[in-house]
DNA sequence: CCAATATTTTAGTACTTGCTAAACTAATGC
DNA sequence: GCATTAGTTTAGCAAGTACTAAAATATTGG
């Protein structure tokens, strides 16, 4: 068991985590997709975020598919809603700089 | 300059910054209130939590008093609200649990 | 059963971290 | 200036991490 800040801290499986949140990937994909890492370290990453619950896996024949659970978020939500909520009057002076200034920059999400 | 993530990850940091959040306070304030670590070791965490701008320092007389700056959360906030709608449907089915089950447990804040 | 494919696990290494104890740096009150 | 108080910085250590290369473990197609 590890929790999920230990598992996102570490800016490579927040990586491997987009790839594979709208979409189902296997440890072969992933790895593909990040050719700056070895498959044995990919493999580590998806350990270490299975241990904190934020993907599953789908085994079929020779694969094994990756997915987010992003429900496993929710600790790291509602840790952010509570202090959000402890620290009100700063969060409303943020809110207002977000209005004014960078616009959410939404990038749209690719595909395959 | 550290990460909002890496300052974070560490629980003894999330607890210092919670500490912060509401009231200013001393490095001593809040070494009396985590007795079983050193002076030495909340200092270093301190300086971590500068290190990411999550607190900021007033320097009065012979005292250092810190306070949170949660504007400093942005990031996080911004990258969870990036992963939750990628992954909408998922979020969707949490949303519904949150509904039925465990209320927010919104822990009252402490006081003095 | 065998070879090939997909992935995990292990051993080993370099680096980082959280901590303590102790040394150091300020600022204040006398 | 000196002792006191508040805090930071440093050296050192044990434990943990991210990575690679290589060995081990499935699963499938022939």
């Amino acid at each position: 068991m590890v929790s999920v800040w230990t598992a996102l801290e570490a800016p490579r499986r927040r990586a491997i985590l987009r790839l594979v949140l709208d979409v189902e990937r296997s440890a072969g994909d992933i790895r593909a997709r990040m050719p700056e890492v070895t498959f044995g370290a990919v493999s580590q990453h998806l350990a270490v975020l299975r241990g904190a619950r934020l993907v599953q896996v789908r085994k079929d024949g020779r694969h094994r598919y990756y997915r987010a659970r992003p429900e496993a978020l929710a600790p790291l939500a509602r840790w952010l809603a509570g202090v959000w909520d402890g620290a009100l009057p700063e969060l409303q002076a943020l809110a207002e700089a977000e209005e004014r200034g960078q616009r959410r920059s939404r990038t749209p999400r690719r595909r395959r």
